[in-house]
DNA sequence: ATAGGGTTAG
């Protein structure tokens, strides 16, 4: 044991110091040693033997962790190999290996060479080393997967050098292939790297594109961009792989816009790809094309992973608007995703999140809930419910949410009663918020309103609200100018209170009272924040107001909108005027509502980008039913997918700012 | 029968 140990100190520091280079002469291949520049043969003595019955596993027994396979008694080469291939743990690996040895099955070179990897791709490079110094006369596969497993960790890269020059100068003389080289590549600092490319283009592996690629990488590595653009220039072919060294190259030695050349080139991204030019710009201190990048990624359907997250947290730690962990970030960017209405995006995001938290888990059902997805968001609370994770009162809107989007009555009130019985979650007004809307939508506005009385805190102005909007949804003009008009005399109504009262009034006819709310609403200084629409185009957010003639191309806007109409009314659409708060003449309603703020954003959408584009507008108000009709009737008509979002100015957060900063 | 290349901090 302790020769074992002393040879394998010997091996790692050989007598002068480590090796860190050789050198060709005439296709022989010797050793240098650091320090002494004198050449050595390791002597076959180097090369540890020990047979089957002083095996220290021989008879090993397990205790701890059962094996996740029974080991039968009749074990085979072919059963072994199996086992081995499936074990994901070592305990488990260890008892195939005693077992192995029990069976006599050891001198099998297979199942050595499988156990070896098996090692060393758990993480025990030492279990993996100590069984090769045992095999007698390893080929060059073995030779090739030691050196493999020493070259994935920079501790050991000293140690996988001096394995490669070990098998160069063995008595048995293993040659390097191919795969041997391309493995030892990835350990070599420039000095070695540099006589490997010698012997590469000498025996013709160079040809080879895993070996060209790792010979790039070592001056990719060195900072010399010119004589990895050689490799580059003169490789047969050229693999994704070896691109992206290519693009890694540009990107880490001050090259972003070469990087950014040859990344255009590439056909097919996958995520390492992505992540190096998204790397590239944010270590530039480019944060912009680092989220462009990003977005453009996402776009593209590739997941993310956490280096994504690592470089896209760098970009916006430039911009100074993040400054917590990569699950915050990441759960940030799926609520970002969600509210900016990309839930697609949102969706790959939260996919990509390791060990996703409640809030992770929370971001996205509410996410789907608010955009109407109420399948997407109830199979995501099934699917966390099955993996253990407990919800929390924020989940339990975004399931409520989702049950009064989908209509389900039933469904909602088990919900809304499982939240207190099986959770011990205590509703919040949201959650009644939540019934309300879900019971109000459904029409059953008395049950609403016996919910609203029974609660157990007072209901709010955003309570009210709901059970308002629902009495006009569905008629119910009576009950809901009660209650309007209690709130208002009570002085607890705000511009919104007033508004639906307005809307009730004028519904009903009842001008006078449209006129006595408009007189109240100024004099009491409750003022309608003024409906604004924004969409992204071409990295800009635009902003329109209704009736906004400020926009460059208005022109082009309006004549868009009128071509609209005319397509609108032939699908036949009639434009709800009845909304229209003002006591005017019919074709006066219509035009008050044909230039309502989102209409001119979706116009401008549609003469600014691309067909099948999918457009995004951002609302600071809700969407009266008229636009929401018209939008849905535009969707149709013109093949686009509208996303409409109401977000309330007041509530934005912080990375939907970052993303109009970045745009602007 | 058994092996290989590219992305991660200031």
């Amino acid at each position: 044991m302790a020769a074992r140990e002393q040879r394998g100190r010997l091996i790692q520091r050989p007598r002068g110091g480590a090796v860190v280079g050789r050198t060709t002469s005439g296709g022989t291949v010797h050793l240098v040693v650091a320090g002494t520049n004198q050449k050595r043969t390791v002597c076959d003595d180097d090369v540890t033997h020990t047979s089957n019955s002083d095996h220290p596993l021989r008879h090993h027994r397990f205790t701890s962790a059962p094996p996740p396979t029974t080991i039968t008694t009749t074990l085979t080469d072919d059963s072994a190999a199996n086992l081995i291939d499936k074990t994901r743990t070592l305990n488990h690996l260890l008892e195939i290996h005693a077992a192995i040895l029990r069976h006599g099955l050891h001198q099998n070179p297979i199942l050595n060479f499988k156990l070896q990897r098996s090692y060393a791709s758990l993480g025990h490079l030492d279990h993996s080393t100590s069984l090769f110094r045992r095999t007698h006369n390893p080929n060059v596969f073995f030779w090739t997967s030691i050196i493999h497993a020493h070259a994935l960790h920079a501790a050991h890269h000293p140690h996988a050098l001096s394995l490669y020059a070990q098998m160069l100068s063995n008595a048995d003389a293993v040659r390097p292939n191919a795969f041997t080289l391309s493995s030892i590549l990835k350990s070599c600092p420039i000095e070695p790297g540099r006589a490997l490319h010698g012997h590469a283009l000498k025996m013709g592996f160079i040809c080879d594109v895993y070996v060209g690629t790792a010979v790039l990488d070592v001056y990719a590595r060195a900072g010399d961009v010119v004589a990895a653009r050689k490799v580059f220039d003169e490789m047969p072919e050229r693999s994704l792989v070896c691109l992206t060294a290519m693009i890694t190259c540009y990107a880490k030695n001050g090259g972003v816009d070469e990087a950014r050349a040859v990344f255009d080139g590439v056909g097919e991204r996958d995520v390492v790809c992505w992540n190096v030019m998204i790397d590239g710009y944010a270590q530039r201190g480019l944060p912009g094309e680092a989220l462009g990048m990003f977005r453009r990624m996402l776009a593209a359907k590739v997941r993310p992973t956490e280096v994504t997250f690592l470089a896209v947290l760098s970009a916006c730690a430039q911009i100074g608007a993040l400054e917590c962990g990569s699950v915050h970030v990441a759960t940030a960017l799926v609520d970002m995703y969600c509210k900016c209405g990309s839930l697609e995006d949102a969706r790959m995001v939260f996919d990509g999140i390791k060990g996703k938290d409640v809030v992770a888990w929370n971001s996205m059902i509410v996410g789907y809930a608010m955009h109407g997805f109420s399948k997407d968001a109830m199979e995501l609370f099934a699917r966390m419910r099955k993996l253990g994770v407990w919800p929390t009162d924020i989940t339990f809107i975004g399931v409520l949410s989702a049950c009064s989007h989908a209509g389900l009555v039933t469904e909602g009130r088990n919900f809304f009663k499982s939240m207190k019985d099986e959770y011990q979650i205590g509703p919040k007004i949201e959650h009644y918020g939540c019934m309300v809307d879900l019971l109000g939508r459904a029409g059953l506005l008395d049950e609403a309103y016996e919910l609203v009385k029974n609660m157990e805190m007072d209901p709010d102005l955003i309570l009210w609200g709901t059970l308002l909007a629902a009495c006009r949804l569905h008629g119910r003009y009576e009950m809901g100018k009660q209650i309007a008009e209690w709130l208002v005399r009570s002085g607890l109504a705000n511009s919104g209170t007033c508004t639906l009262l307005s809307n009730i009034y004028a519904a009903t006819g009842n001008w006078d009272g449209v006129a006595k709310m408009r007189t109240l609403m100024k004099d009491s200084g409750v003022q309608k924040e003024p409906g604004c629409s924004s969409i992204e185009v071409n990295n800009r957010v635009y902003e329109f107001l209704a009736g906004d003639m400020k926009h460059p191309k208005s022109k082009d806007i309006y004549v868009m909108l009128e071509e609209l109409n005319m397509l609108l009314k032939a699908h036949g659409y009639t434009p709800q005027t009845d909304i229209v708060l003002h006591d005017i003449r019919e074709e006066d309603k219509e035009r008050v509502l044909g230039v309502h703020s989102e209409k001119l954003a979706i116009a401008f959408g549609l003469i600014s980008t691309k067909p099948g584009t999918t457009i995004r507008i951002v609302k600071n108000l809700r969407v009266c039913v008229d636009c929401h009709t018209v939008t849905k009737l535009i969707s149709k008509i013109t093949d686009r997918k509208i996303i409409l979002k109401y977000w309330p100015r007041n509530l934005e957060s912080v990375l939907p700012k970052l993303i109009h900063r970045l745009s602007n």
